[in-house]
DNA sequence: GCCGATTTGTCCGTATGTATC
DNA sequence: CGATACATACGGACAAATCGG
Protein backbone atom coordinates (compact mmCIF):
# COMPACT_ATOMS: atom_id res chain seq x y z
CA UNK A 1 0.00 0.00 0.00
CA UNK A 2 2.56 2.50 0.80
CA UNK A 3 4.33 2.18 -2.34
CA UNK A 4 4.37 5.80 -3.95
CA UNK A 5 8.07 6.83 -4.74
CA UNK A 6 7.17 10.38 -2.98
CA UNK A 7 5.78 9.23 -0.11
CA UNK A 8 9.41 7.17 0.80
CA UNK A 9 11.42 10.35 -0.68
CA UNK A 10 9.10 12.32 2.01
CA UNK A 11 9.80 9.82 4.95
CA UNK A 12 13.65 10.06 4.09
CA UNK A 13 13.94 12.96 4.40
CA UNK A 14 11.68 13.81 7.05
CA UNK A 15 13.70 11.00 9.16
CA UNK A 16 16.82 13.01 8.08
CA UNK A 17 15.70 16.17 9.10
CA UNK A 18 14.77 15.05 12.61
CA UNK A 19 17.70 12.97 13.16
CA UNK A 20 19.70 16.00 12.43
CA UNK A 21 21.97 15.02 9.52
CA UNK A 22 20.76 18.67 8.15
CA UNK A 23 20.99 20.99 10.63
CA UNK A 24 18.16 23.64 11.76
CA UNK A 25 18.37 26.61 9.31
CA UNK A 26 20.72 24.85 7.35
CA UNK A 27 19.96 24.03 3.47
CA UNK A 28 18.92 21.20 2.50
CA UNK A 29 20.53 19.47 -0.99
CA UNK A 30 19.24 21.27 -4.18
CA UNK A 31 16.18 19.59 -5.94
CA UNK A 32 18.57 18.53 -8.65
CA UNK A 33 20.92 16.80 -6.16
CA UNK A 34 18.08 15.31 -4.96
CA UNK A 35 16.84 14.11 -8.15
CA UNK A 36 20.27 12.20 -8.85
CA UNK A 37 19.99 10.78 -4.62
CA UNK A 38 16.41 9.66 -5.53
CA UNK A 39 17.04 8.53 -9.12
CA UNK A 40 13.61 9.95 -9.98
CA UNK A 41 12.05 13.46 -11.44
CA UNK A 42 11.77 16.73 -10.28
CA UNK A 43 8.01 16.92 -9.57
CA UNK A 44 8.61 13.75 -7.56
CA UNK A 45 11.13 15.66 -5.27
CA UNK A 46 8.68 18.31 -5.39
CA UNK A 47 5.75 16.46 -4.23
CA UNK A 48 8.07 15.14 -1.26
CA UNK A 49 9.39 18.56 -0.44
CA UNK A 50 5.65 20.04 -0.38
CA UNK A 51 4.09 17.65 2.09
CA UNK A 52 7.39 18.43 4.21
CA UNK A 53 6.46 22.35 3.83
CA UNK A 54 2.80 21.64 4.79
CA UNK A 55 3.85 19.83 7.75
CA UNK A 56 6.36 22.72 9.12
CA UNK A 57 9.44 20.81 8.78
CA UNK A 58 11.15 22.92 6.02
CA UNK A 59 10.13 26.05 4.12
CA UNK A 60 11.36 27.41 0.50
CA UNK A 61 12.82 29.63 -0.95
CA UNK A 62 13.20 30.60 -4.81
CA UNK A 63 16.78 31.33 -5.94
CA UNK A 64 17.66 30.53 -2.74
CA UNK A 65 16.64 26.64 -1.34
CA UNK A 66 14.92 24.69 0.97
CA UNK A 67 15.58 25.48 4.73
CA UNK A 68 15.25 23.09 7.70
CA UNK A 69 13.09 25.11 10.42
CA UNK A 70 12.57 21.86 12.43
CA UNK A 71 12.45 21.96 15.82
CA UNK A 72 12.69 19.05 17.92
CA UNK A 73 11.12 20.49 21.20
CA UNK A 74 8.15 21.48 19.84
CA UNK A 75 6.81 18.06 18.23
CA UNK A 76 5.44 16.96 21.33
CA UNK A 77 2.07 17.21 20.78
CA UNK A 78 -1.42 15.37 21.36
CA UNK A 79 -2.52 15.65 18.40
CA UNK A 80 -0.47 17.29 14.75
CA UNK A 81 -3.47 17.91 12.81
CA UNK A 82 -4.32 15.45 10.41
CA UNK A 83 -7.11 12.59 11.45
CA UNK A 84 -5.91 10.00 14.56
CA UNK A 85 -8.00 8.03 16.57
CA UNK A 86 -7.38 8.41 20.65
CA UNK A 87 -6.24 4.72 20.24
CA UNK A 88 -3.45 5.80 17.39
CA UNK A 89 -2.88 9.33 19.13
CA UNK A 90 -1.76 7.28 22.55
CA UNK A 91 0.21 4.61 21.10
CA UNK A 92 1.88 7.08 19.07
CA UNK A 93 3.00 9.12 22.31
CA UNK A 94 3.61 5.83 24.16
CA UNK A 95 0.71 6.08 26.62
CA UNK A 96 -1.51 3.52 27.68
CA UNK A 97 -4.96 4.25 26.46
CA UNK A 98 -8.62 2.85 27.89
CA UNK A 99 -12.04 3.45 26.72
CA UNK A 100 -15.15 3.42 29.07
CA UNK A 101 -18.39 3.63 27.99
CA UNK A 102 -20.71 5.05 29.53
CA UNK A 103 -23.91 5.16 27.47
CA UNK A 104 -25.10 3.57 23.81
CA UNK A 105 -28.23 4.20 22.22
CA UNK A 106 -30.08 4.46 19.03
CA UNK A 107 -31.59 7.36 17.77
CA UNK A 108 -33.25 9.10 15.19
CA UNK A 109 -32.49 12.21 14.82
CA UNK A 110 -35.03 15.40 15.17
CA UNK A 111 -34.60 18.86 14.34
CA UNK A 112 -32.01 19.57 17.40
CA UNK A 113 -29.63 17.02 16.76
CA UNK A 114 -30.18 17.49 13.06
CA UNK A 115 -28.96 21.43 13.92
CA UNK A 116 -26.57 20.56 16.23
CA UNK A 117 -24.89 18.02 14.12
CA UNK A 118 -25.67 17.84 10.64
CA UNK A 119 -27.34 14.78 10.03
CA UNK A 120 -30.42 15.26 7.97
CA UNK A 121 -33.38 14.91 10.09
CA UNK A 122 -34.99 11.24 10.00
CA UNK A 123 -31.47 9.89 9.84
CA UNK A 124 -31.52 6.83 12.20
CA UNK A 125 -27.96 6.89 13.93
CA UNK A 126 -26.25 5.69 17.07
CA UNK A 127 -25.77 7.88 20.15
CA UNK A 128 -22.27 7.04 22.22
CA UNK A 129 -20.85 8.41 25.44
CA UNK A 130 -17.08 7.58 26.13
CA UNK A 131 -14.72 8.74 28.49
CA UNK A 132 -11.06 8.17 27.35
CA UNK A 133 -8.14 7.33 29.76
CA UNK A 134 -4.73 8.16 29.44
CA UNK A 135 -2.50 6.03 31.91
CA UNK A 136 -4.98 5.83 34.11
CA UNK A 137 -6.33 9.61 33.93
CA UNK A 138 -9.44 10.44 32.86
CA UNK A 139 -8.85 13.28 30.04
CA UNK A 140 -11.76 13.36 27.55
CA UNK A 141 -15.48 12.27 27.09
CA UNK A 142 -16.72 12.09 23.41
CA UNK A 143 -20.06 11.80 22.57
CA UNK A 144 -20.24 10.09 18.98
CA UNK A 145 -23.26 10.21 16.58
CA UNK A 146 -22.58 7.43 13.80
CA UNK A 147 -24.90 6.74 10.69
CA UNK A 148 -26.08 3.56 11.04
CA UNK A 149 -26.54 2.77 7.34
CA UNK A 150 -22.53 3.26 7.09
CA UNK A 151 -21.38 2.33 10.60
CA UNK A 152 -23.56 -1.05 10.61
CA UNK A 153 -23.36 -3.71 13.75
CA UNK A 154 -21.59 -1.42 16.35
CA UNK A 155 -21.88 -2.84 19.66
CA UNK A 156 -20.30 -1.48 22.92
CA UNK A 157 -17.52 -4.04 22.74
CA UNK A 158 -16.28 -2.45 20.21
CA UNK A 159 -17.06 0.90 21.15
CA UNK A 160 -14.59 0.08 24.46
CA UNK A 161 -11.49 -0.76 21.58
CA UNK A 162 -11.42 1.56 18.72
CA UNK A 163 -14.45 2.24 16.32
CA UNK A 164 -11.87 3.51 13.74
CA UNK A 165 -9.74 0.00 13.14
CA UNK A 166 -13.79 -1.53 13.24
CA UNK A 167 -14.57 0.74 10.65
CA UNK A 168 -11.16 0.42 8.59
CA UNK A 169 -10.58 -3.24 9.40
CA UNK A 170 -14.15 -4.77 9.46
CA UNK A 171 -16.22 -2.58 7.22
CA UNK A 172 -13.65 -1.05 5.09
CA UNK A 173 -15.06 2.34 5.44
CA UNK A 174 -11.93 4.68 4.67
CA UNK A 175 -12.37 8.10 6.66
CA UNK A 176 -11.20 10.91 3.60
CA UNK A 177 -11.93 13.87 5.37
CA UNK A 178 -12.78 15.43 8.54
CA UNK A 179 -13.74 19.05 9.18
CA UNK A 180 -13.44 20.41 13.13
CA UNK A 181 -14.11 23.36 14.86
CA UNK A 182 -12.24 24.44 17.90
CA UNK A 183 -13.82 26.25 21.25
CA UNK A 184 -14.03 26.27 24.79
CA UNK A 185 -17.10 25.85 26.49
CA UNK A 186 -18.73 25.58 29.99
CA UNK A 187 -18.13 22.87 31.76
CA UNK A 188 -21.57 20.76 31.96
CA UNK A 189 -22.66 18.46 34.88
CA UNK A 190 -21.60 15.39 32.83
CA UNK A 191 -18.30 17.00 31.95
CA UNK A 192 -17.71 17.10 36.41
CA UNK A 193 -19.10 14.19 37.38
CA UNK A 194 -16.35 12.01 35.05
CA UNK A 195 -13.56 14.78 34.71
CA UNK A 196 -11.27 15.58 37.18
CA UNK A 197 -11.53 18.96 36.47
CA UNK A 198 -9.79 20.52 39.53
CA UNK A 199 -10.37 24.90 39.03
CA UNK A 200 -10.97 24.77 35.95
CA UNK A 201 -14.82 25.59 34.71
CA UNK A 202 -14.43 25.12 30.72
CA UNK A 203 -13.01 22.78 28.78
CA UNK A 204 -11.25 22.35 25.24
CA UNK A 205 -13.96 21.16 23.01
CA UNK A 206 -13.59 19.57 19.54
CA UNK A 207 -16.43 19.12 17.36
CA UNK A 208 -15.83 16.87 13.91
CA UNK A 209 -17.53 16.07 10.60
CA UNK A 210 -16.54 13.37 9.03
CA UNK A 211 -17.26 11.82 5.50
CA UNK A 212 -16.02 8.62 3.86
CA UNK A 213 -15.02 8.57 0.44
CA UNK A 214 -18.28 8.57 -1.07
CA UNK A 215 -18.57 12.09 0.38
CA UNK A 216 -21.35 10.70 2.38
CA UNK A 217 -21.24 12.36 6.57
CA UNK A 218 -21.10 9.41 8.77
CA UNK A 219 -20.24 10.64 12.34
CA UNK A 220 -20.37 13.67 14.09
CA UNK A 221 -18.28 14.13 17.69
CA UNK A 222 -18.02 16.14 19.99
CA UNK A 223 -14.56 15.12 22.32
CA UNK A 224 -14.52 17.29 25.34
CA UNK A 225 -11.46 17.96 27.02
CA UNK A 226 -9.84 18.68 30.37
CA UNK A 227 -7.77 22.03 29.53
CA UNK A 228 -4.75 21.01 31.22
CA UNK A 229 -4.18 18.31 29.07
CA UNK A 230 -5.20 19.83 25.69
CA UNK A 231 -2.89 20.85 23.06
CA UNK A 232 -3.13 21.16 19.61
CA UNK A 233 -0.57 21.92 17.09
CA UNK A 234 -1.09 23.90 13.13
CA UNK A 235 1.68 24.78 11.03
CA UNK A 236 0.24 28.07 8.85
CA UNK A 237 1.88 29.33 5.44
CA UNK A 238 1.04 32.36 4.03
CA UNK A 239 -0.60 31.19 0.82
CA UNK A 240 0.03 32.14 -2.80
CA UNK A 241 -3.83 31.98 -3.10
CA UNK A 242 -5.14 34.64 -1.53
CA UNK A 243 -8.51 33.87 0.60
CA UNK A 244 -10.33 37.37 0.98
CA UNK B 1 1.66 39.53 -8.55
CA UNK B 2 -1.72 36.66 -8.72
CA UNK B 3 -0.72 35.71 -12.22
CA UNK B 4 -0.54 31.74 -11.93
CA UNK B 5 -2.53 30.12 -13.87
CA UNK B 6 -3.90 27.59 -11.20
CA UNK B 7 -5.09 30.02 -8.65
CA UNK B 8 -7.16 31.89 -11.38
CA UNK B 9 -8.88 28.27 -11.57
CA UNK B 10 -8.75 27.68 -7.84
CA UNK B 11 -10.78 30.96 -7.40
CA UNK B 12 -13.21 30.25 -10.46
CA UNK B 13 -13.85 26.80 -9.10
CA UNK B 14 -14.14 27.78 -5.70
CA UNK B 15 -16.59 30.95 -6.66
CA UNK B 16 -18.33 28.03 -8.41
CA UNK B 17 -18.79 26.24 -5.18
CA UNK B 18 -19.92 28.67 -3.13
CA UNK B 19 -22.50 30.34 -5.61
CA UNK B 20 -23.97 27.25 -5.99
CA UNK B 21 -23.12 25.93 -9.68
CA UNK B 22 -22.14 22.77 -8.27
CA UNK B 23 -24.66 21.62 -5.46
CA UNK B 24 -23.52 19.89 -2.68
CA UNK B 25 -23.05 16.39 -3.17
CA UNK B 26 -22.54 17.05 -6.56
CA UNK B 27 -19.21 15.62 -8.54
CA UNK B 28 -17.50 18.88 -10.57
CA UNK B 29 -16.43 18.31 -14.32
CA UNK B 30 -13.94 15.62 -14.88
CA UNK B 31 -10.31 16.61 -14.88
CA UNK B 32 -10.31 16.39 -18.68
CA UNK B 33 -13.38 18.53 -18.71
CA UNK B 34 -11.59 21.10 -16.86
CA UNK B 35 -8.29 21.28 -19.42
CA UNK B 36 -10.48 22.33 -22.08
CA UNK B 37 -12.58 24.89 -20.31
CA UNK B 38 -9.57 26.69 -18.68
CA UNK B 39 -7.20 25.79 -21.68
CA UNK B 40 -4.33 24.24 -19.47
CA UNK B 41 -2.73 20.98 -18.69
CA UNK B 42 -3.75 18.31 -16.70
CA UNK B 43 -0.88 19.13 -13.46
CA UNK B 44 -2.73 22.51 -13.35
CA UNK B 45 -6.13 21.64 -13.19
CA UNK B 46 -4.78 19.03 -10.21
CA UNK B 47 -3.28 21.51 -8.41
CA UNK B 48 -6.31 23.78 -8.18
CA UNK B 49 -8.31 21.04 -6.93
CA UNK B 50 -5.50 20.00 -4.49
CA UNK B 51 -5.74 23.45 -2.97
CA UNK B 52 -9.99 22.87 -2.92
CA UNK B 53 -8.92 19.96 -1.18
CA UNK B 54 -6.92 21.26 1.68
CA UNK B 55 -9.50 23.65 2.05
CA UNK B 56 -12.25 21.57 2.67
CA UNK B 57 -14.39 22.19 -0.98
CA UNK B 58 -14.10 19.44 -2.29
CA UNK B 59 -12.90 15.80 -2.00
CA UNK B 60 -11.61 13.41 -4.90
CA UNK B 61 -11.95 9.78 -5.24
CA UNK B 62 -10.07 7.86 -7.85
CA UNK B 63 -12.21 6.23 -10.79
CA UNK B 64 -15.22 8.42 -9.46
CA UNK B 65 -14.27 12.20 -9.56
CA UNK B 66 -14.22 15.23 -7.23
CA UNK B 67 -17.39 16.01 -5.36
CA UNK B 68 -18.42 19.22 -3.85
CA UNK B 69 -18.84 18.72 0.06
CA UNK B 70 -18.95 22.48 0.52
CA UNK B 71 -21.67 23.59 3.00
CA UNK B 72 -22.11 27.24 3.86
CA UNK B 73 -23.79 27.30 7.47
CA UNK B 74 -19.98 25.92 8.48
CA UNK B 75 -17.95 28.83 7.10
CA UNK B 76 -18.17 31.26 9.48
CA UNK B 77 -15.34 31.42 11.31
CA UNK B 78 -13.17 33.80 13.06
CA UNK B 79 -10.12 32.27 11.40
CA UNK B 80 -9.96 29.32 8.50
CA UNK B 81 -6.17 28.32 8.89
CA UNK B 82 -4.10 30.14 7.37
CA UNK B 83 -2.21 33.35 8.59
CA UNK B 84 -4.06 36.80 8.72
CA UNK B 85 -3.34 39.63 10.94
CA UNK B 86 -6.37 40.82 13.62
CA UNK B 87 -6.82 43.49 11.22
CA UNK B 88 -7.68 41.35 8.25
CA UNK B 89 -9.68 38.88 9.72
CA UNK B 90 -11.91 41.57 11.47
CA UNK B 91 -12.48 43.59 8.02
CA UNK B 92 -13.00 39.78 5.91
CA UNK B 93 -15.65 39.42 8.81
CA UNK B 94 -17.31 42.79 8.50
CA UNK B 95 -16.13 43.59 11.99
CA UNK B 96 -15.27 47.28 14.23
CA UNK B 97 -11.54 46.56 14.86
CA UNK B 98 -9.73 48.73 17.33
CA UNK B 99 -6.41 48.12 19.46
CA UNK B 100 -5.08 49.53 22.30
CA UNK B 101 -1.41 49.44 23.45
CA UNK B 102 -1.33 48.55 26.97
CA UNK B 103 2.24 48.26 27.04
CA UNK B 104 5.31 49.13 24.34
CA UNK B 105 8.77 48.09 25.90
CA UNK B 106 12.29 46.88 24.85
CA UNK B 107 13.62 44.20 26.25
CA UNK B 108 16.68 41.64 25.92
CA UNK B 109 15.97 38.10 26.10
CA UNK B 110 17.10 36.35 29.56
CA UNK B 111 16.67 32.67 29.71
CA UNK B 112 13.25 32.50 30.81
CA UNK B 113 12.29 34.71 27.83
CA UNK B 114 14.14 32.39 25.67
CA UNK B 115 12.77 29.36 27.05
CA UNK B 116 9.14 30.61 26.77
CA UNK B 117 9.31 32.21 23.22
CA UNK B 118 12.73 29.77 21.27
CA UNK B 119 14.26 33.40 20.55
CA UNK B 120 17.71 33.00 21.81
CA UNK B 121 19.16 34.48 25.31
CA UNK B 122 20.15 37.75 24.12
CA UNK B 123 18.08 38.69 21.27
CA UNK B 124 16.95 42.25 21.33
CA UNK B 125 13.15 42.62 21.18
CA UNK B 126 10.10 44.55 21.76
CA UNK B 127 7.55 43.72 23.85
CA UNK B 128 4.21 44.95 23.59
CA UNK B 129 0.68 44.23 24.95
CA UNK B 130 -2.31 44.76 23.36
CA UNK B 131 -5.74 44.65 24.12
CA UNK B 132 -8.24 44.45 20.56
CA UNK B 133 -11.45 45.05 20.49
CA UNK B 134 -14.81 43.86 17.92
CA UNK B 135 -17.02 46.45 17.94
CA UNK B 136 -16.36 47.85 20.87
CA UNK B 137 -16.17 44.38 23.00
CA UNK B 138 -12.53 43.21 24.76
CA UNK B 139 -12.00 40.07 23.42
CA UNK B 140 -7.98 39.21 22.64
CA UNK B 141 -5.05 40.05 24.78
CA UNK B 142 -1.58 39.74 22.90
CA UNK B 143 1.52 39.64 24.14
CA UNK B 144 4.12 40.21 21.59
CA UNK B 145 7.63 40.06 21.11
CA UNK B 146 9.29 41.04 18.04
CA UNK B 147 12.95 40.60 17.06
CA UNK B 148 14.16 44.28 17.05
CA UNK B 149 16.72 43.32 14.09
CA UNK B 150 13.99 42.72 11.45
CA UNK B 151 11.22 44.83 13.02
CA UNK B 152 13.18 48.11 12.80
CA UNK B 153 11.55 51.18 13.74
CA UNK B 154 8.39 49.86 15.66
CA UNK B 155 6.37 52.56 17.74
CA UNK B 156 3.17 52.55 19.75
CA UNK B 157 1.32 54.67 16.95
CA UNK B 158 2.22 51.77 14.63
CA UNK B 159 1.45 48.94 17.04
CA UNK B 160 -2.16 50.94 17.54
CA UNK B 161 -2.81 49.96 14.09
CA UNK B 162 -1.73 47.04 12.15
CA UNK B 163 1.77 45.68 12.49
CA UNK B 164 1.32 43.49 9.94
CA UNK B 165 0.73 46.16 7.40
CA UNK B 166 3.35 47.99 8.64
CA UNK B 167 5.57 44.55 7.88
CA UNK B 168 4.70 43.92 4.80
CA UNK B 169 3.98 47.43 3.10
CA UNK B 170 6.96 49.69 4.40
CA UNK B 171 9.48 47.27 6.06
CA UNK B 172 8.87 44.70 2.93
CA UNK B 173 9.21 41.57 5.17
CA UNK B 174 7.07 38.39 4.56
CA UNK B 175 5.33 36.20 6.90
CA UNK B 176 5.97 32.59 5.78
CA UNK B 177 5.55 30.27 7.85
CA UNK B 178 3.51 30.00 11.20
CA UNK B 179 3.96 27.37 13.91
CA UNK B 180 0.95 27.58 16.35
CA UNK B 181 0.12 25.79 19.88
CA UNK B 182 -3.58 25.92 20.91
CA UNK B 183 -4.41 25.35 24.61
CA UNK B 184 -6.72 26.76 27.37
CA UNK B 185 -5.19 28.20 30.30
CA UNK B 186 -6.56 29.73 33.55
CA UNK B 187 -7.48 33.17 33.86
CA UNK B 188 -4.52 35.53 34.92
CA UNK B 189 -4.85 38.96 36.56
CA UNK B 190 -4.19 40.46 33.73
CA UNK B 191 -7.03 38.80 31.92
CA UNK B 192 -9.39 39.63 34.34
CA UNK B 193 -8.85 43.14 34.45
CA UNK B 194 -8.71 43.98 30.75
CA UNK B 195 -11.33 41.28 29.05
CA UNK B 196 -15.11 40.81 30.51
CA UNK B 197 -14.29 37.47 31.05
CA UNK B 198 -18.18 36.63 32.98
CA UNK B 199 -18.11 33.27 34.40
CA UNK B 200 -15.38 31.78 33.14
CA UNK B 201 -12.03 31.49 34.51
CA UNK B 202 -10.25 30.02 31.93
CA UNK B 203 -9.46 31.43 28.21
CA UNK B 204 -8.53 29.94 24.44
CA UNK B 205 -4.45 30.37 24.07
CA UNK B 206 -2.92 30.31 20.59
CA UNK B 207 1.05 30.86 20.56
CA UNK B 208 2.73 31.46 17.68
CA UNK B 209 6.03 31.26 16.06
CA UNK B 210 6.38 33.17 12.95
CA UNK B 211 8.65 33.55 10.37
CA UNK B 212 9.94 35.26 7.67
CA UNK B 213 11.43 34.58 4.17
CA UNK B 214 14.98 34.03 5.38
CA UNK B 215 13.76 31.69 8.31
CA UNK B 216 14.45 34.03 10.48
CA UNK B 217 12.06 33.90 13.14
CA UNK B 218 11.18 37.64 14.41
CA UNK B 219 8.14 37.23 16.22
CA UNK B 220 6.59 35.05 19.19
CA UNK B 221 2.76 35.91 20.33
CA UNK B 222 0.52 34.72 22.76
CA UNK B 223 -2.92 35.26 22.10
CA UNK B 224 -5.49 34.74 24.95
CA UNK B 225 -8.90 34.61 23.65
CA UNK B 226 -12.20 34.98 26.04
CA UNK B 227 -13.65 31.58 25.65
CA UNK B 228 -17.06 32.92 23.99
CA UNK B 229 -16.11 34.60 20.55
CA UNK B 230 -13.02 31.55 19.89
CA UNK B 231 -13.57 29.42 17.27
CA UNK B 232 -10.91 27.50 15.02
CA UNK B 233 -11.76 25.65 12.19
CA UNK B 234 -9.73 22.95 10.37
CA UNK B 235 -10.09 20.51 8.03
CA UNK B 236 -8.15 17.19 7.89
CA UNK B 237 -7.16 14.80 5.40
CA UNK B 238 -6.62 11.69 5.96
CA UNK B 239 -3.53 11.66 4.53
CA UNK B 240 -1.42 9.20 2.10
CA UNK B 241 1.91 10.22 4.07
CA UNK B 242 1.28 7.81 7.01
CA UNK B 243 2.60 9.75 10.40
CA UNK B 244 2.97 7.45 12.73
C1' DG C 1 25.25 47.72 -11.42
C1' DC C 2 25.36 44.12 -14.66
C1' DC C 3 25.96 39.29 -15.91
C1' DG C 4 25.79 34.47 -15.44
C1' DA C 5 25.15 30.38 -12.62
C1' DT C 6 22.14 28.30 -9.40
C1' DT C 7 17.70 27.34 -7.43
C1' DT C 8 12.86 27.25 -6.90
C1' DG C 9 8.12 28.31 -9.29
C1' DT C 10 5.04 27.50 -13.08
C1' DC C 11 3.44 25.07 -17.01
C1' DC C 12 3.18 21.80 -20.68
C1' DG C 13 2.78 16.99 -22.72
C1' DT C 14 2.85 12.08 -22.23
C1' DA C 15 2.67 7.47 -20.31
C1' DT C 16 1.16 4.08 -17.07
C1' DG C 17 -1.30 2.37 -12.96
C1' DT C 18 -5.54 1.73 -10.39
C1' DA C 19 -10.29 2.29 -8.97
C1' DT C 20 -15.15 2.76 -10.41
C1' DC C 21 -19.01 1.80 -13.08
C1' DC D 1 -14.63 -6.38 -20.26
C1' DG D 2 -14.19 -1.62 -21.73
C1' DA D 3 -14.68 3.23 -20.81
C1' DT D 4 -13.94 6.78 -17.60
C1' DA D 5 -11.78 8.93 -13.78
C1' DC D 6 -8.15 10.12 -10.64
C1' DA D 7 -3.03 8.93 -8.98
C1' DT D 8 1.68 8.60 -9.94
C1' DA D 9 5.74 9.42 -12.55
C1' DC D 10 8.75 11.06 -16.21
C1' DG D 11 10.94 14.72 -19.01
C1' DG D 12 11.39 19.26 -20.85
C1' DA D 13 10.89 24.38 -21.13
C1' DC D 14 10.85 28.94 -19.43
C1' DA D 15 10.22 32.47 -15.66
C1' DA D 16 11.64 34.63 -11.41
C1' DA D 17 14.54 35.22 -7.45
C1' DT D 18 19.14 34.95 -5.37
C1' DC D 19 23.95 35.27 -5.09
C1' DG D 20 28.73 35.88 -6.32
C1' DG D 21 32.06 37.82 -9.32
Amino acid sequence: MPKAKYVEIYKDLKMKIETGTYEFQELLPSENQLILTYDCSRNTVRRAISALVTDGYVQTAQGKGVRNIFRPALRTSFTIGGIESFKESAVRNRQIPKTEVLCFTEITADQKVSGRTGFPAGSELYYLQRLHYLDGKALIINHNYFLKDVVTGLTKEIAENSIYEYLEHTLHVSIVTSKRVMTVEKMTEIDEKYLDMGDYNCLAVVSSQTYDKDGIMFEYTQSRHRPDYFRFQDNATRRTIEKI
